[in-house]
DNA sequence: CAGTGAGCGAGCTTCCGCTTGACTT
């Protein structure tokens, strides 16, 4: 720190990411001193909004725990500076970054100077230098804003939540309208009906001349019933089968655009399997490693220097013929574009070194931005159409041939249609007129398709479609969500399905009816009981603020804000007086609500049954709470509703626990707990597996191998203890071994095998544990409460590795 | 850790966007 201060740089430059700072320093080189702010340096405070109600929502900003060591260093370094050139990104939270800055760092006018760049060359960094100007003013209000609307909402909101439906849960302008979407769709899988027809395909042969060729075809008509699709079939055994007519149309396919932060979600999501938070920290690393440029961006467009990279990359490659240099545009709403592209860093570069991971994560971006400049592909469609005898239905047959691949070579975008199996290929040459041989011929029932759950991926795409949320949320939002209860994120397995099938055996027509899987789903996003109350709630009393189109009618009085056009605090107080009047008549009319349904009458009680949102979760309750008797309570399963149970449904539930036998002469028990379905074996417990397992019918010999295979995990957990200490044991965990000792962890060097670790070698490592331990709680207790303890924890340590040698020395 | 759900009351929860590590049993 001594030596920073006495080689004065005279030029202070700060961004807001130390991996933009460090690319940056190299290409400003002596003289320029470049620093990061870490993002926000400051946020409105907790206490009462953060916002002065009574003097026109004056906002109070302080200077959050974890950036006092980062605004303490800038400011030491800027008052050393000569100039200090705030480069913070080009929109609205960037401006609003610099304003910060100013004010905290207590700049002056004259030393202070605001540039911008959307790439980061060295050309754009230069040239961003040439033209510096002031804060723009309009553009800081515009997010001040946003920022207090944000807060208005959300603070407001979530209390409503705490005292009509449950505490802790949460409301706000993102949030509530991303659970809205998961909700709504849910309901519409809820009243969907499948209908069903039967399908007609067909084998074909043609002989070319003695050289015999297949292909397969599909009628151009469904039969509603079995009955028609059975006549059909019957008409075809013996008829004749011809070419009618053989269409080629050609047609071009053209590359995606370069990734933005949501396209490569939902892509990595697609072609990797990663989730989305997966994504940003794959990309963040690779990011960071100077490999990629910046992963939170909205923006298509690629820098001037970098198209002409990829073109001539692509030119050694492949040749000239396959370059062809495209300008994109940004669709999504609301896009603030400050940045480039997703793009390799370097575009020669085909590969990358590092984990397994970021090699996928990179490739998928190098052929990405590779396609994005390649020629379009060419293809030719043809379409045969068959007749049959004297039938009105034609069979048809599409086949694709590429004429040109073009980018084709390098990148196929997904899609999350599941393909139809069947997708169009190549086929043999034909004419009008020429006779067919039907090889096979076979009919089956097909159901028509549910609307699709989301998935992350999808949901961050509808959001963007919305403008709702920003690159850097959508990961976020994702979890928060999940966090609150009102998602979970998990497979269902699905339900077998009986379906039709014919085909026809020489003249004959046969049929039978076979199983498949139907509704089974894979990482998808599944709303709870709790979401969908408050989503009714929210609907009915709040309609304006979850509105789909809310973000869009604020971002356009934003963009008036940034215009100069509209005061924000009038455009807020044009907000928040009636908002706040809404919340009031809600708090005042409405009653808590619980989603409770009564279902009807136990049979075998006669007594009312009735499912609602309990302390716990949902919850099924027998008999009611002015009888003499006590009621009953049973939690609900996590496939059941509480607006879609019955009440035969509802009345197995107090069958639990049941009694499934005995195994080693002790009971097996089934029952539902707080932590779900389980089995009960000689005081033991073991988990119903997720999906598979329902404690409604699982059986004796299947809860056996639950607790034979929870017998065998435990067993798995326990590496070792010694004579001389019972509470002391090592144990292996999820994140591998680890020694126990007193109810506490302490965790064992990688390096180090757990089997091998001796008494003494365990009590050094519990004391070297509780010496950390000790030190972290030390500087926690004098910054702050309880709740924060790992983020002050973290801030200490920081401290405490950047600067070792003063810290020590002041011990 | 595992069949909870009364009622009272204190004290707490909560937003969105911009950044990166630290660290989990």
């Amino acid at each position: 720190m001594a030596k920073k201060e006495k080689t004065t740089e005279e030029n202070l430059v700060i961004v807001e990411s130390p991996a933009k700072a460090k690319t940056i320093e190299k290409f400003l080189g002596k003289g320029f001193m470049v620093k990061s702010s870490f993002g926000h340096i400051r946020d409105l405070a907790k206490k009462d909004f953060g916002i002065d109600l009574n003097h026109n929502y004056q906002p109070q900003y302080i200077v959050s725990e974890d950036k006092k060591e980062v605004v303490r260093e800038l400011k030491s370094l800027a008052k050393n500076a000569d100039t200090v050139w705030l480069a913070s990104d080009e929109d609205r939270e960037g401006e609003a970054i610099a304003w910060h800055l100013s004010e905290v760092l207590e700049l002056s006018q004259e030393k202070t100077r605001r540039i911008v760049f959307h790439e980061i060359t060295k050309e754009a960094i230069l040239s961003a230098i040439e033209s510096p100007r002031a804060i723009d003013d309009n553009l800081v209000n515009a997010q001040q804003a946003r920022r207090v609307l944000d807060r208005l909402v959300g603070f407001e909101l979530s209390p409503v939540l705490w005292k009509k439906v449950k505490p802790s849960l949460s409301a706000g302008r993102v949030q509530s309208v991303a659970v809205r979407l998961l909700v709504e769709r849910e309901r519409e899988i809820f009243d969907f009906n499948a209908e069903s027809a039967f399908r007609v395909s067909a084998i074909f042969t043609i002989d070319e001349g003695g050289k015999k060729s297949d292909f397969k075809a599909e009628l151009n008509h469904r039969f509603k019933t079995l009955e028609e699709a059975k006549a059909f079939l019957n008409s075809c055994a013996g008829a004749d089968f011809k070419v009618n007519s053989v269409v080629k149309k050609p047609s071009t396919k053209t590359p995606a655009a370069p990734f933005t932060t949501s396209t490569l979600q939902q892509e990595a999501a697609r072609k990797l399997g990663f989730s989305v938070g997966q994504t940003m920290s794959v990309a963040q690393k690779l990011y960071e490693a100077g490999k990629i440029t910046y992963m939170r961006t909205d923006s298509v467009n690629l820098a001037k220097s970098a198209v002409s990279a990829v073109a001539s990359a692509i030119t050694s490659e492949f040749g000239e013929k396959y370059v062809k240099v495209r300008q994109y545009r940004t669709k999504s709403k609301g896009a603030q574009e400050a940045h480039e592209a997703i793009r390799p860093t370097y575009p020669d570069n085909p590969s990358v070194s590092g984990s397994a991971q970021e090699q996928k994560l990179y490739d998928l971006i190098y052929k990405r931005t590779m396609a994005s400049q390649m020629s379009d592909a060419l293809i030719e469609k043809t379409t045969v159409n068959i007749g049959v005898g004297p039938e009105k239905h034609q069979f048809v047959a599409t086949g694709e041939v590429v004429k040109f691949d073009g980018f084709l070579k390098v990148y196929i975008e997904s899609s999350d249609q599941e393909e139809d199996e069947e997708s169009a290929t190549f086929l043999p040459a034909m004419k009008e007129n020429d006779a067919l041989t039907l090889k096979k011929l076979e009919s089956r029932q097909r159901f028509s398709q549910k609307p699709p759950r989301y998935s992350e991926a999808s949901l961050v795409r509808k959001l963007e479609e919305l403008g709702i949320g920003r690159p850097s949320t959508y990961a976020p939002t994702i979890s928060t969500i999940q966090q609150r209860g009102y998602v979970v994120k998990e497979d269902r397995p699905g339900t077998p399905r009986a379906y039709q099938f014919l085909w026809l055996e020489g003249e004959a027509v046969k049929h039978e009816e076979r199983s498949e899987m139907a509704n089974a789903e894979r990482n998808k996003l599944f709303p709870t009981d709790i979401a969908m109350v408050v989503n009714d709630f929210l609907v009915s009393y709040f309609p304006n603020v979850v509105s789909y189109d809310f973000t869009a009618r604020v971002e356009q009085e934003f963009d008036e804000i940034a215009l100069g056009n509209l005061g924000w605090q009038k455009a807020i107080d044009e907000f928040y007086k009636p908002f706040h009047q809404q919340v009031e008549e809600t708090l005042e009319k409405s009653d808590r609500t619980t989603g409770e349904r009564v279902l009807g009458i136990d049979p075998k009680t006669g007594k009312p049954i009735s499912v609602r949102i309990g302390r716990f979760g949902p919850m099924a309750q027998l008999g009611s709470s002015d009888d003499e008797e006590k009621p009953r309570y049973a939690p609900l399963t996590r496939e059941q509703h509480l607006e879609t149970i019955t009440l035969e449904e509802a009345v197995k539930l107090f069958d639990l626990p049941r009694d499934l036998g005995t195994y080693e002469d002790k009971k097996v028990v089934v029952g539902v707990g707080r932590f779900g379905p389980y089995v009960r074996h000689d005081g033991k417990f073991a988990s119903l597996k997720k999906g598979v397992d329902d404690p409604m019918t699982i059986d004796l010999d299947r809860a056996i191998e639950l607790i034979e295979e929870k017998r065998e995990r435990d067993n798995k957990k326990y590496i070792k203890s010694f004579e001389e200490d019972k509470d002391l044991q090592v144990l292996n965990g999820r994140w591998g071994p680890y020694i126990s000792y007193k109810k506490k962890n302490y965790k064992i060097p990688k390096d180090t095998e757990a089997a091998d670790l001796s008494y003494d070698d365990c009590l050094k490592l519990i004391a070297e544990g509780d010496k950390t331990k000790k030190t972290k709680k030390g500087k926690t207790s004098k910054t702050s409460g309880t709740k924060k303890t790992t983020k002050s924890a973290s801030a200490g340590k920081k401290k405490g590795s950047s600067t070792s040698k003063t810290t020590k020395k002041a011990k």
